[in-house]
DNA sequence: CCGTACCTACCTGACGCACGGTAGGTGCCC
DNA sequence: GGGCACCTACCGTGCGTCAGGTAGGTACGG
C-alpha cells in the first residue's frame, strides 16, 4: 500500500486510466490529482507521456508473460488454460468496463508516439508466441500453421472483449468466447 | 463532386478522420481547414461535435446496411458472401491503416457521448442481424445458437481488424481471417 | 415593381478551459 | 551542504462553443 512508490502509484492510476479511457484520454493534471502531487511532477519521474505509457506498458507485458507462464507450468490440460486465459479478458471488463491496455492502445494506434507503438506490437507477439505454445503439444501441424492459428485466437479474444467493451455488457464476451470454443477455434 | 452539398462534404472528411484518429482526434479546425470553411460554421450544421458523429456512425450503418442487403441479394453461396464481408474490412484497412468506423469507437466508449454510443450498439446489431442471415440456410440449429454464432463471427472480424490496425500491416488480417476459415468459424 | 421580411450559408472574434511541458525554487533528509 | 522529491508559476497551443454579423437570395404583400 504506503510501501509502493510515488512512480509505482502514478503507473497503476494512469494504467486504470488508459484502459478505461486510452491514450488520449490520459490527462496528467487528472492522474497528478488522482495520486495526490502536482501534475508537473509527474515530469520528475517521467519525462513525456510517451515514455509514460512506454513504461506502464512494458510493465504490463512483463506480468503477464510471468502470470501466463505459471499458467503453462500449472497446466492440466489445453482446454483448462486456455480458460485461464480467456478469463483474464473477462476480468478486465468485469474491472469497470476496462479493455486490455495493448488492445485499446492498438485501435489508437495512428495517435500514438513511436516507442508506445512498438510496445503494442510487443504484447501481440507475446500473446501469439504464448498461445503457439499453448497450441503445439496436441498438434502435429507445422509451425507456420500453429502461429497463424495462435494469431487468430488472439485476434478473436481481443475482438470479442473490444465489442463486449462497446455494449459495456460482458455476456457479449462470454457468449463469444463460448461461440468460439464450440466452432473448435479455440481449444 | 461540387453536387456534393457542404454538409456532406464535412460528413466525408469527418468520417474519414475518425477512422484515421478515432473520436478524440477528430478536431473542428482540423476538419475546418480541409473542407475550407471556419470551425465555427460547422456548428450551422451540426450543433455539437456529438450530434456530428452521431450522423456519420448513422449514415455509415445505414449505407453497409444497403451494401449488405445487396451481397445478399447476388448471393450464390455462403462461401461467397462471407468472403465479400471480410474483404469489405480488409478494404478499409487497405484504404490509409483505417478501421471500421464503429470499431474504433467500440474502443472509445467510454470517453463518447451517449448519442454516440448508441448507434455504437446499433452497428453491432445490424452486422449480427445480417450474418444471422448468411448463416441459417445452412443449418438447423436453433435461432438461438445461430445469433451467438453470428456475433463470434462479427467480433472476430472486428479483432483481426484492430490488431492488424495496431501493427499497419494488412497481412496479419489475411492471415487470422484464413485461419478462421480453416477451423470453421467461418463459412 | 418596389420594399419588407425572412432565409441560407457562411464569417469574425472571442470565451474559458484543458493540455503537455518547462524553469526555477523550496524544504528536508542524509 | 548536496541532492532527492517535490512545489509554484507559467508558456504556448489547441480545444469546443458561442454571440453576433453579413452578403446574397427568395417570397410576397401592396
Amino acid at each position: 500500500m504506503s510501501g509502493d512508490t510515488m512512480r509505482d502509484r502514478i503507473m497503476e492510476a494512469a494504467r486504470l486510466t488508459v484502459q478505461d479511457l486510452g491514450y488520449s484520454g490520459l490527462s496528467f493534471r487528472e492522474l497528478a490529482k488522482t495520486v495526490g502531487i502536482k501534475s508537473a511532477s509527474i515530469h520528475y519521474y517521467f519525462p513525456t507521456k510517451g515514455a509514460l505509457v512506454e513504461a506502464i506498458v512494458r510493465r504490463y507485458i512483463d506480468r503477464y508473460e510471468r502470470y501466463l507462464d505459471e499458467v503453462l507450468n500449472d497446466a492440466t490440460d489445453r482446454t483448462t488454460v486456455m480458460r485461464r486465459y480467456t478469463d483474464v479478458f473477462r476480468d478486465t471488463l468485469l474491472n469497470g468496463n476496462r479493455m486490455c491496455l495493448a488492445g485499446m492502445l492498438a485501435a489508437e494506434r495512428n495517435d500514438l508516439p513511436a516507442e508506445v507503438r512498438t510496445e503494442v506490437v510487443r504484447w501481440g507477439e507475446m500473446n501469439e508466441r504464448w498461445i503457439a505454445r499453448v497450441l503445439v503439444p496436441g498438434e502435429g501441424d507445422a509451425p507456420e500453421e500453429i502461429r497463424r492459428r495462435a494469431k487468430a485466437i488472439f485476434a478473436a479474444v481481443s475482438g470479442a472483449q473490444m465489442i463486449a467493451h462497446g455494449r459495456d455488457e460482458v455476456a457479449h464476451y462470454t457468449d463469444v468466447i463460448a461461440a468460439y470454443r464450440e466452432s473448435g477455434l479455440i481449444p
